[in-house]
DNA sequence: CTGAAAGCGCTTACAG
DNA sequence: CTGAAAGCGCTTACAG
């Protein structure tokens, strides 16, 4: 990065043009700490006092310094979100929730993405360690927080959400992914339905794998054999999904339902199955906007990405607030929404 | 806000526990600024010197404190983006192309939503710069920009996206809203409509009133009439629009096309449509996912949020560089695409 | 009611 | 190659 640019008398240009509390003071004709007085509405200022501060500071063009203050104070009322994809409509959602829980307790929001990327998790969450976040709510991504222990050992309140976190121990909020799969599946099963595909994320995500577990759970209990050749996990990108799906369908002995491990997912199978001639029925993991307006209106198991936010972030700041006790698991159930797609029978 | 707890022995508990650069050097026996050195990888430590104070680093858990860097140092490698509602599709793909840019540059990013309120983009956007980021990104919704000078003044760039700012001269990216309108509106002429409806947001936001400018102009310019009854601004509430669209179709002389101000209008407007037993035709401002799925597929306008996010930020970055002149106006063209919805003739 | 001194944890500018 | 002193802009603890 550039550094600030100087000019010839030699002072920051850029912030040097920068009033202090001392130009304030100066200004004013008093002490620092008066200034400080003023600008914090602390009392014990005479009013005519104040008033030649204030004027001072209007003067001026004023503004504290926070960074100066949070280096003094410890607290810097500020926490650090860490989740896969921002422009993600789901993680969008439970962001908007983050922020709104922070702002209430008078904090900041640091935001970043990981993409999938373990080192840029890393990279993203130290950095945020590093600018003395308060607190830091995390969707991981990587199979090993151990990089976390010195920061959460120095006070540093961490919450997961969505994923645990890996090989420590810390609090975490999550939707019951296997317990929610397992509906969808029983249901697809009560339609008639006995060939159900399952097409998910990669595996080494925790909820693709748990969500796998509930189907495979779920079919097992019913008594119904499953055909690898009907389970599909990997990247969720629509082609892998397109072709995944189109060998299920074009199978000789094809699949007749599917259920899909999340909303990327569920919005690329749709556009097989619009093109397909077969009526296949569809349950998606998350839900998402106009799934009621498509015909068929998609049934959906819902994650409450709004709540998974607020309550993590409520988790967080009880625990800023002193809470201590062992770390906790919150799980929130999962929703079907019956629509449509989930009920076309075998 | 609660304090940070502080223990018997009187010293604050949670930071507190925190080496400094201070313990690190006296474990390691070595000079402040040889620490620094090792920090910060500058040359000129003998690899021995180098390897003792490392030790010490990992022994003690050190993790350089930047707030207390950046206060030394003038630039904090922070921005700031102030936008409507991070929830929002069209808004979390602007983020993320923020993000992506920001940290090209090796900045962190504070987000924040304004939620159309005018006195919190004015607390949100002075916190950040109470926080001193080198920069802003603002898609504003207040009416006058004022309070920024001082903070422009002293050295802190910004840019306003998706909307100019108000009442200042400076940096703005938007899209050629009302030129984008007008191609919409002459689609749905071509197709042989002449009673068509506007129905946007409240008219005090820009985009609102460009657009429904760019709807009369195109109107007029093709000789047809506007009868008020066709033209609503307001909240984009989805009872809001199912009211007005309702009041309009059930018409003697109901309208048979409507151009919807934006994205959740034309969600909201897509219900009514789909309930509706007369065919209406339908464009839209912005694309949505899922557009091309539903039947009719939705003709839109569309923007690309995600272009207007990083040209915003790279205008920034470039001013932080030290790009000097007056301040740049981008208007980015709108494009249709066209699905159906938009191609019900009359 | 008011303010001078010390210190938060770093970097800068300089000297050895 | 190494380090002591000063300072970034505030707040804290204390004295008057």
């Amino acid at each position: 990065m550039a550094e600030p640019a100087h000019n010839s008398r030699g002072a920051a240009q850029r912030y040097g043009a920068r009033p202090t509390m001392k130009d304030v003071a100066a200004r004013a004709g008093v002490g620092l700490k008066t200034v400080s007085r003023v600008v914090n509405g602390e009392p014990g200022v005479t009013p005519d006092t104040m008033q030649r501060v204030q004027s001072a500071i209007d003067a001026l063009g004023f503004r504290r310094n926070d960074s100066a203050r949070i280096l003094r104070k410890g607290r810097t009322s500020s926490v650090g979100l860490v989740l896969e994809d921002l422009g993600d409509p789901f993680y969008s959602s439970l962001s908007r929730a983050v922020e709104e829980v922070a702002r209430g307790y008078g904090s900041l929001l640091f935001t970043g993405s990981s993409d999938e990327d373990p080192e840029r998790e890393q990279e993203l969450t130290l950095a945020f360690c590093a600018r003395r976040v308060d607190g830091l709510v995390i969707v991981p991504t990587s199979f090993d927080h151990r990089y976390l222990e010195p920061e959460i050992a120095a006070g540093i309140a961490s919450v997961f959400v969505d994923r645990p976190a890996e090989r420590i121990d810390a609090d975490a909020v999550l939707t019951d992914n296997a317990g929610a799969v397992r509906e969808g599946v029983a249901h697809l099963i009560g339609q008639g339905h006995r060939r159900i595909a399952f097409i998910g994320d990669q595996p080494r995500i925790h909820t693709a794998s748990e969500r796998l577990r509930g189907y495979r759970e779920t079919m097992a209990a019913a008594g119904l054999p499953v055909d690898e050749a009907w389970v599909s996990m990997g990247s969720t990108a629509p082609e892998r999904v397109h072709a995944e799906l189109s060998r299920m369908l074009d199978d000789p002995q094809p699949v007749t339902a599917l259920f899909s491990g999340n909303n990327r997912v569920t919005v690329a199978a749709l556009r097989v199955l619009t093109a397909s001639s077969r009526p296949v029925a569809l349950v998606g993991f998350d839900d998402f906007e106009l799934a009621d307006l498509l015909s068929p209106a998609v049934t959906v198991v819902a994650q409450d990405p709004a709540r998974l936010g607020r309550t993590a972030t409520e988790l967080l700041f009880n625990r800023l607030e002193g809470e201590t006790g062992p770390p906790r698991r919150v799980e929130l159930r999962g929703r079907l929404i019956v629509r449509g797609s989930g009920e076309i029978a075998f």
